[in-house]
DNA sequence: TAGCTATTGTAACATATGTTACAGATTTTT
DNA sequence: AAAAATCTGTAACATATGTTACAATAGCTA
């Protein structure tokens, strides 16, 4: 088990026979789940610090309609809500349930802090965990903050083939891209056909090909 | 000036004589800028922590065209980009401009990391203050995956109403909420003007009563 | 190889939103 | 009190995107 969790970001540089040693001065449980199961609810307190050793797990929220609206997945082995264990209003803003089967490790908050405190390489990697999160967080809100689905597909081509020269790969299938952009699928679809048409990219299943650097350029906004 | 520093969530519940001696044991620097310098630049790393000791400031993006989209402002006496001191790319994903003359503290990466080893309330105070910030991403992206304008509002307003009963105020202009939704502003005019004519709603100037709370929630996706 | 399933490409149509423009309110400044 | 500036309400029109449906292709399994 501490050979999957040393793999964990917030465990990085700390080798798997010294996480026990690490984890003996606090509180800490495993937990498994069935998949469905609910592990947390909205609203919820969040006190403990669940840091998943297998399995994965979906954050949904509900909304006034009843609704529930999935946010995102998050698999083994990364650590679930470390950015609302703290924060002046710590609860839970999504409920989280298991995909498949799971297995949690929960450290509870004040045990956590005794870790920042007194575990130099653990403070770093909690502070580059939350870190990294709301990096995402505001990449993703920059994606969306494109109005047209043109503008969208120009700045995420553009920014994935800043290495490689002229091609790149979807890494995703069309579903799952339009999803990342909020849109449907056939105006995915509708829109990487004008692109090809107006001879600025060519495609070939997933592989991208950049015909017009400029074109595309001049698209963003 | 500790004073104004205390009112910071970062120096939370540390009085503002105190401030000085937890700053005396570390490297800082005050610095000034006048309206409109830039502070600091995209891509560049970031290896201060930076506090606004007065003045505000907006944090920009540039984007392949060479537009600029505004992202956020921040003023007095909040921090700035205290995500992105940690993280394993800790470079500043916006330009920093100066909205009016400003004056800003910086602690070095290094110093921060022996504040937070040794001074435990600020140890506290900045993983709220990170953790509060991916709440507020967090909260920004939900609004924007509504899909249609109707179900943006809807949410907004029935999260506005929690508390009071049946009015809310909107606290900002139209203008303004319509650039927090990413819509413009006549379209937000039309769709409030809809929801007033199918008599859910009535709005005097920036009061809004809600009549159907029912027929809001519906809308809801 | 044949058949099944997931993925992609396209089309016709409906609708929501953007664009532009202007007039009436409201607030601020002089 | 008058003038200026800002904010709001509304309209006509253009356009992008969603919706639904189906055919073509690729990849997988028996």
């Amino acid at each position: 088990m501490f050979k999957l969790l040393s793999r964990s970001p917030i465990f990085k540089n700390i080798k798997p026979d010294e996480i026990p040693v690490l984890l003996s001065g606090v509180n800490y449980t495993l937990k498994k789940f069935k998949k469905g199961q609910v592990i947390a609810l909205r609203e919820e307190l969040c006190n403990n610090l669940m840091i998943l050793v297998y399995g994965s797990v979906k954050c949904e929220m509900l909304d006034f309609s009843g609704k529930t609206v999935k946010i995102e997945d998050i698999a083994a082995p990364k650590t679930i809500a470390s950015a609302f264990l703290f924060g002046t209003r710590n609860q839970l803003p999504v409920d989280i349930v298991a995909k498949e089967d799971v297995q949690l490790l929960f450290i509870p908050k004040s045990s956590v802090i005794t870790l920042l405190k007194t575990h130099n390489t653990f403070l770093t990697n909690f502070l580059n965990v939350i870190s990294d999160r709301s990096r995402f967080l505001s990449n993703r809100l920059y994606i969306l903050s494109f109005k047209t689905i043109k503008g969208k597909l120009a700045h995420y081509i553009l920014s994935r083939a800043k290495l490689d020269k002229t091609t790149i790969e979807f890494p995703k299938t069309q579903q799952e891209l339009a999803e990342f952009f909020g849109i449907t699928r056939p105006s995915l679809a509708r829109v990487l056909g004008e692109l090809v048409h107006s001879n600025i990219i060519s495609i070939k299943r997933n592989r991208v090909n950049i015909i017009r650097k400029d074109k595309l350029i001049e698209l963003i906004r």
